[in-house]
DNA sequence: ACTTAAGCGAGACGGTACGTCTCGTCTTAAC
DNA sequence: GTTAAGACGAGACGTACCGTCTCGCTTAAGT
């Protein structure tokens, strides 16, 4: 969220981008310094110099604030048809292992999956915004593979996708094991019976 | 833990355990009504009408004594040996799902993630006492099936295992949906080629 | 104390005056309900409607609040120059007697007493504030008296205010009897040999 | 308070004087370290090496243990008749100061007069055991005094004592200087005409 | 010698208040 | 009319003692 409940006809001082910068600024490094569940608002508003009412003025729970900062980080990269079923999967993988390995991306998706309940609305602007349209081009690439007769045409397509962003999500933030080399490989051999 | 660090000969008074039942049930009733991060130790000890300081001599933090309130719930059964590699394996992806499906296990287990760094010692004490059981046996089922001639000899156990745990996380916890009937037998149709 | 170390110019939401004084209201009506050592400053906030905090962050200790509280009722009368050096004394003893026969002056007096070790700012603010210029007028009344012959060259000044000071905390604190009709007659002709 | 509330015929195992005694020496030393106020009955039984609740069967307020503690030290001198009434007055007076200048006595003589309305039976007890002998013996020597003619026949005994106890724990206590060499000496002048 | 009841240490227990912390809101003066 | 500063109510934190209450062990007196 990025304008107040009241956004009327501008009327006074302009918003100053400034600011807004530097509380986003802030909340990053103190996200990569102290990690999502000890960064409190008020920190951020002291390092970044701001009143804590300006930070709750255009960002109404950490979530959303901490979401926005670090917005570049979490969207995922979506695929465009190459032509090759098993190529454009396998690069769908890897740009959701990207994601998932990038420290703060890392760190603000675990913290939007583990306060699904506390937090749902975190979780559903991650969803919306960095995880939909990756899903969307993914769900097209499997589609056409399908329509190439690539993969069967009983493929279950969002259990598909499932398993790929299951695995990854063990694999890199749950293990958090740095060699994810072969890990694309292997999934997409998983799913396309390899020749 | 629960038991304080010295434990003698007997001596003093000994410890009632029904307060230390009032204690577990309350904080499962806390956890089931307003979730792992709004449940205060003072509230578990108002409700089970103990006093703070009785909770905090048997448990040094909010994480153990949730890890004990539900210890039965988030223990993930193992799989023994029926001489069925393929049913083996389903009926330790069922226990999985079975677990993770469990409403005070997924409350628990989000919350063993949300607070790894600042409270490690959860995580590691779910792992230990609720995965790594499961996860043996898991890996001797799989072990049996490569012994067997039903998996490949090059068959990678880990990854085997994350795609079973990342897939059923997945499923059952992030998109939370309730229709996981067929799901065991998707993941193992994938892992061993259904003939 | 009223003021926190550091009140440099004017910056931020200034001190409420309303809370100050409902939290000094509040002091006082439990200091004459329930004591001294039985008023807690957690009480004190409940009753002034305020948050612990605000007491803290103006009253470090529980007898700064309570001196501050009764400010008004403990501070001793001085006495003025009336030509009459028996008239001053007697005038400066009821003053005393006066103070000391206060029902919420003589809690704080005790209590002041009672934590010089513990708390020993609560007696030199009880000394600096309403002692010592009761005292220096009293000083000053007695050397006016020497000045003027209706004394004793002699006179030792400090061990007169000690009996003075000395034999109305007995009777009006100690001993506690209400009628203290004669006793700054009998005390001041004990001082100056009556003729 | 010495004895359980039931001393019926003796049955079962006596109680062992020994440790009545480790508890009395714990709590002199405590009283010495940390004065009256931070004397907890927990740090005490601690130190003594013996149950709380064997502190509590025998002494049931901190007062009553504190003054049994220093029962001898509190015990003030009583005088007798030399048939020299400024020489019996002059005994009474040092007989006070030499008790009030006693540092575990000071320390229970001003907690129980600070704490008269927290606990009045403490006051009781010292004044009854600790007093009155005294005071009993001072007036019998003023009504001899009076008797002799060397005392005006009008003397109010309760406030002659009441100037000498009030003056005396002024100077002794309050005020703390040791130099109370002439003390007794000002104070018996002020209160016989010294020719 | 055996029984038995109290003394005793240890320490668990329900409470209460401590002083600190962070939350999200509210209130000024400054710009 | 937005901002920085920071006061505010709220309420949980983890600790310290309170005074009470079991426990199992010990110790004599009375059998």
């Amino acid at each position: 969220m990025t304008t107040p409940a009241t956004s009327k006809a501008q009327r006074g001082r302009p918003r100053d981008p400034r600011i807004q910068q530097s509380i986003l600024q802030a909340t990053r490094e103190m996200l990569d310094e102290v990690g999502y569940s000890r960064l409190t608002i008020e920190g951020v508003a002291a390092r970044a110099g701001a009143g804590k009412a300006t930070v709750y003025r255009w960002w109404s729970t950490k979530g959303e604030l901490v979401l926005e900062a670090v917005a570049d980080h979490i969207a995922i990269g979506v695929v465009s048809d190459t032509g090759d079923t098993r190529g454009d999967l396998l690069i769908a993988t890897q740009q959701l292992i990207e994601t998932f390995s990038d420290r703060l991306a890392g760190i603000v998706i675990f913290a939007a999956i583990a306060n699904l309940d506390d937090d749902p609305n975190m979780a559903r602007i991650f969803r919306e915004t960095a995880v939909m349209p990756w899903r969307q081009s993914a769900v097209e690439a499997i589609q056409r593979g399908i329509d190439r007769g690539d993969l069967p045409a009983d493929t279950d397509i969002v259990f598909t996708l499932d398993v790929i962003v299951g695995t990854v999500f063990q694999r890199t933030l749950v293990v958090a094991q740095p060699q994810t080399e072969g890990l694309s490989r292997s999934i997409i051999d998983l799913l396309i019976a390899s020749s």
